[in-house]
DNA sequence: TCGCTTGTCTAGCGATGCTAGGATCGAATT
DNA sequence: AATTCGATCCTAGCATCGCTAGACAAGCGA
């Protein structure tokens, strides 16, 4: 069975090569200049072999973003945990934490929630990643909801306004300057501290 | 002069249609489906009768981003009008106002926030509607932005916070079931009554 | 060494945004 | 009233997109 498994082996490698390479792509040129074509000369296969690992482009952003998603947790978790003074200086870490990750990496948050991945949200079906990353948030901002708030829905608000931030700001609809003002206001108001 | 003031009078309502059946076709089948072919064909002339009123799709999209944006200002002033009683009331039904016009008119708010429509927000070139509708905003929001926070700032982040409830929402992120309880946690938390 | 499965590539399909160049129509002039 | 001429519109086509069929070759087990 070694010649299999060696073969499965490398099958996860280039699978992840392919990841990886759409992700960068992305990255340097934006979601337009991935294409498929593009991709596929960059790993050095041919456009089919792409199709043998995903159903298409609309999986290949999937994956981009369900690795952000781990990311992002983990980013999230750390900037948390290393805010150890009160809950109020770790919420304010982890909007910081959240907020530059999306400046740091446009085109994986794009893949996550700007562009249709093909993936479940909010539902039975979620992928693991996606679940997680959202009880990252949760962890911390649920003990700032406030009394008889549920701490699912506090924490579904505050990533919503941390999201629209996020978006509005790397689109160019808010001015860039003021970002660390809005962010205070926003927890400022939103915890209960 | 009246031959060509006629000619420019069919121009502008050629324009209208254009802008109209576009509008209406991702309104209908998402604007994937808003192709120059299936635009051509709806108004009745050829291709290049688009690019001789756009210099393309993006500036299409970005004309029914401009009327978009010139009636979710209208519906926001109408809402906090409507709601006499305190500038509790009034908040509460700007929030409810945007998030209906966002969930009622989906393309619309797509061509206004998710997609490249070419238009420039928060500069000085920022068109009128644009800018309009801010105001709009912020004509209700700046009385409730607490002592020594600047209004304008106040209003970025509670539209920020909007965008990302009415965002998350539409594309399933947000299970729809207490958007009701969403909107009144974040009036109770952002607004100081 | 042979046959066969597995994997990869070449080539091509329909559809996209956009454009060049010719045809046609109507207004103004003689 | 006939003719010229300019504006207007359409046919046809380009490059590129996501995706797929079918030919081909490499590497396995017998």
């Amino acid at each position: 069975m070694s010649v299999q498994e060696r073969k499965e082996r490398e099958r996860a490698d280039r699978e992840r090569l392919i990841v990886a390479t759409a992700r960068e792509l992305a990255e340097q040129q934006g979601w337009d200049a991935v294409t498929t074509r593009r991709l596929a000369e960059r790993i050095e296969y041919s456009q089919p072999v792409l199709y043998s690992h995903f159903r298409g482009k609309r999986e290949i952003i999937g994956a981009v973003a369900l690795e952000g998603a781990a990311e992002m947790a983990a980013a999230v978790r750390a900037a948390a945990a290393s805010a150890a003074d009160g809950p109020r200086a770790r919420v304010t870490a982890l909007a910081r934490a959240y907020l530059d990750f999306a400046a740091r990496n446009p085109a994986v948050y794009d893949a996550m929630f700007q562009l249709d991945g093909g993936l479940a949200f909010a539902k039975a079906d979620t992928p693991e990643p996606l679940k997680d990353a959202f009880a990252a948030l949760l962890e911390t901002l649920g003990e700032v909801a406030g009394d008889g708030v549920h701490p699912g829905l506090f924490t579904e608000v505050f990533w919503a306004s941390l999201h629209g931030l996020a978006t509005l700001t790397r689109a160019g609809r808010l001015p860039p300057e003021h970002t660390e003002r809005r962010t205070e206001l926003l927890v400022d108001r939103l915890a209960m501290l």
